[in-house]
RNA sequence: GCCGGUGUGGCGCAGUCUGGUAGCGCAGGCGAUUUGUAAUCGUCAGGUCGUGGGUUCGAAUCCCUCCACCGGCUCCA
């Protein structure tokens, strides 16, 4: 037998006997390797290890280490999972079953209309290890279309997508075929076999650092009008510190939860006897929310926006005019009757308003760009099962503004704005930011071709000009106009859309708001609708999470508490405290009648940024202990009037005291 | 809107399976304690067990309705 040689990733050449399996070259290169081995890429393609290999293959070995790796092990948990379920209940229709961020699911439709408890999983997890301890191969077989038909005759969820597939429907990838006209299965056991494309991991036994984390619905095809499956999600790593270290993740994730904070920290709540959605600010969130728009409005000033402001309801005839009736009437409260018969909206936006401010009086284009801001509370009417915390709200506070330009301004203005929103985020800390350009959506969208064309590019080479990742969302812009989204990464690396920019030439026109141009001709103005926070209440829950609660000390409710050792320090630490207030910190004195330990303790729970305890010395030299957040040895006998300026020079640099 | 889960003093929880008229911790009031960097001690008060209905001699507990919240799905102008 002849040898034949391949490629590896490192760029070296290998011999292996001919007839040689992936398997087998990974054994060639050593036992550790041949042990690690999951799958393969064999010129780019993932294919399963005992694939055989030809001259001049460029073959990388995959192991769990890494992101094919983790895909194909979460996949095959998944086939596991669906293998425990059909053993655990007979006739169950399995769906499909893809790996997904951090795992897999699978979704099932369980024999009578059963449904999955969270006590079940357990027993599905005992089965599914007991499945891996019997160390079953992966083995895949090929058949045709018929063939395929008459294995799965008792699973209707793959006989469905087979036809599918034979008939060259271009189904969302989630692996099931391997093309139109062949089917390939994945066999493990005497009991299992799935429609796969694969690849699998060689054995069961390579699994078992997984956990089933929840039962959830799902429709059959992401579509609420098909059968609603039972959905069972699961976590796989490649080990279990891998493993260990993602759940202790989500425990962290918990910890910084908004909802939580907000409890805990007195900052707001969603009375039941307000309604779903529709939260309340207690004083401290209103601290913080007094400052974060304080702040915006500032910089609002500064940068040429002028402060309008709008009611909450409107006649419909606003709507109707501004197509918002036509297109998103499911998302509005409906309608009040007043006045013989006049139908009254609240408001799910506040473009219309800012346009007939426009129309108020004719414009001329040395007006231009016209910038008009507003912190405009809106409602939307969200389904009963999307409400959540302060991110998605039936009533919130948009920081809304809307830019009325001439199209030669539209560019330059685009670019500026952009960078404004950039700046006045990175002032909140956020800092790590990559930009999403969403394109005309398909079927939904009005205006010419010509100008979407326009609006597209020039957004794009706004979004390139500004230097950061740009990614592109097909379809996903609103009717009026395509928009460049910010995505802001916060401390435990998710990702959040933060502001939109929005480009918009139809609704100027659909009402009919004009400026006089240079020529003495009318002109309908480019309208640049711009959300900078999204909306006040969702921006505040994402920096409580990205800051887990330590806001930084400009936006903190309370930024100083002072405590007197004994209650005879108590008029000292008043007076640190009127020193403090009259330079405009917000600060607290808690007198001693309880132990100092026990008041220290509460101010940290409560996460005030610094801590001042005052006693003999202090009163005698004019000087406090500070005791900084996110410290345990605390600066003895500072100068109060040293103290003083830090504070404020931090404050107005809106630092945080872990920066320093 | 759909599927599953949960709802017990202000907060966090036990009690529910196996019906016999509620318990713990924190927080709160009062009193004592006078404290130098993450919980001083004692004492008191506080709940028609989410809502409405049903079963039962008797319901936090079993059944049904509705409401709210949690996790998903769908949606997110």
């Amino acid at each position: 037998m002849s040898d034949l040689d391949v490629q590896l990733p490192d760029g070296s050449v290998r011999s292996v006997p001919d007839g040689s399996t992936a398997l087998d070259l990974a054994r060639s290169i050593g036992a550790r390797l041949a042990k690690d081995a999951l799958a393969v890429q064999i010129n780019g393609h993932l294919t399963d290890l005992v694939t055989t290999l030809h001259a001049g293959d460029r073959v990388a070995i995959v192991t769990a280490n890494s992101e094919d790796g983790r895909e194909i092990l979460r996949h095959s948990t998944a086939h596991v999972l669906a293998q425990a379920v059909t053993r655990l209940w007979p006739g169950a229709h399995y769906a499909i079953g893809p790996a997904i961020r951090d795992g897999f699911y699978y979704d099932f439709d369980l024999p009578g209309g059963a449904h999955f408890s969270d006590d079940d999983l357990e027993s599905i997890e005992g089965v599914m290890r007991q499945i891996i301890a019997e160390d079953q191969a992966f083995i895949r077989a090929e058949y045709s279309v018929e063939e395929g038909r008459t294995l799965f005759l008792d699973q209707p969820f793959k006989v469905e997508i087979i036809d599918a597939v034979a008939a060259g429907a271009q189904g969302e990838d989630l692996g099931e075929l391997a093309g139109p006209s062949v089917v390939s299965t994945y066999s493990n056991g005497e009991d299992f076999r799935d429609l796969c494309r694969g690849p699998h991991v060689p054995s069961t036994s390579r699994l078992g650092h997984f956990k089933l984390m929840r039962v959830a619905g799902a429709y059959w095809r992401g579509d609420e009008k098909r059968p609603q499956l039972q959905r069972i999600y699961g976590t796989a790593w490649e080990s279990a510190s891998a493993l260990t270290a993602h759940l202790e993740q989500l425990a962290q994730a918990e910890l910084r939860d908004h909802r939580r904070l907000g409890q805990e920290l007195d900052l707001f709540s969603f009375p039941s006897e307000i309604g779903p959605g529709l939260a309340v600010f207690h004083p401290k969130g209103g601290t913080i929310r007094r400052v974060m728009e304080e702040y915006s409005r500032k910089r609002h000033e500064v940068s040429g926006y002028e402060f309008v402001y709008s009611p909450h309801i409107t006649k419909a005839e606003l709507f109707e005019t501004s197509g918002h009736l036509d297109w998103f009437a499911d998302g509005m409260y409906p309608p009040m009757e007043l006045d013989e018969g006049q139908q009254y909206y609240l408001k799910p936006m506040n473009c219309p308003f800012h346009l007939l401010i426009f129309k108020a009086r004719q414009r001329s284009y040395r007006e231009l760009p016209l910038r008009m801001f507003e912190f405009g509370s809106v409602y939307r009417y969200e389904k009963s099962g999307v409400v959540h915390g302060l991110t998605r709200v039936r009533g919130m506070t948009q920081d809304d503004a809307h830019i009325f330009c001439t199209r030669d301004q539209m560019a330059e203005e685009l670019a500026t704005l952009l960078q404004f929103v950039l700046d006045l985020l990175r002032d909140f800390g956020l800092n790590d930011f990559y930009l999403e350009l969403s394109t005309r959506p398909e079927g939904k969208a009005v205006g010419s071709d010509e100008e979407w064309s326009e609006a597209e590019a020039i957004l794009e080479r706004v979004a390139h000009d500004a230097g950061l990742e740009l990614v592109t969302d097909v379809g996903g812009g609103a009717f009026y106009g395509p928009k460049i989204s910010v995505q802001a990464r916060d401390a435990i690396g998710r990702t959040h859309q933060m502001s939109t920019l929005q480009l918009d030439f139809q609704e100027p026109k659909r009402f009919d708001a004009t400026y006089v141009a240079k020529d003495n001709t009318r002109t309908n103005p480019i309208m640049i609708h711009r959300a900078l926070f999204g909306s006040v209440e969702r921006f505040m829950a994402i920096l409580i999470e990205h800051y887990a609660g330590n806001m930084p000390t400009w936006l903190n409710p309370e930024q100083v508490r002072v405590l007197g050792v004994r209650d005879d320090h108590d008029d000292y630490a008043h007076s640190v405290a009127s020193a403090l207030r009259s330079v405009g910190v917000r600060v607290q004195v808690e007198e001693a009648s309880e132990p100092l330990g026990a008041r220290i303790r509460r101010a940290k729970l409560e996460k005030i940024p610094y801590i001042l305890v005052v006693g003999d010395d202090d009163v005698a030299k004019g000087t406090v202990g500070v005791n900084a957040r996110g410290t345990n040895d605390p600066d003895r006998a500072v100068s109060l009037d040293d103290f003083r300026a830090r504070l404020v020079s931090e404050i107005d640099a809106h630092g945080s005291p872990e920066d320093h």
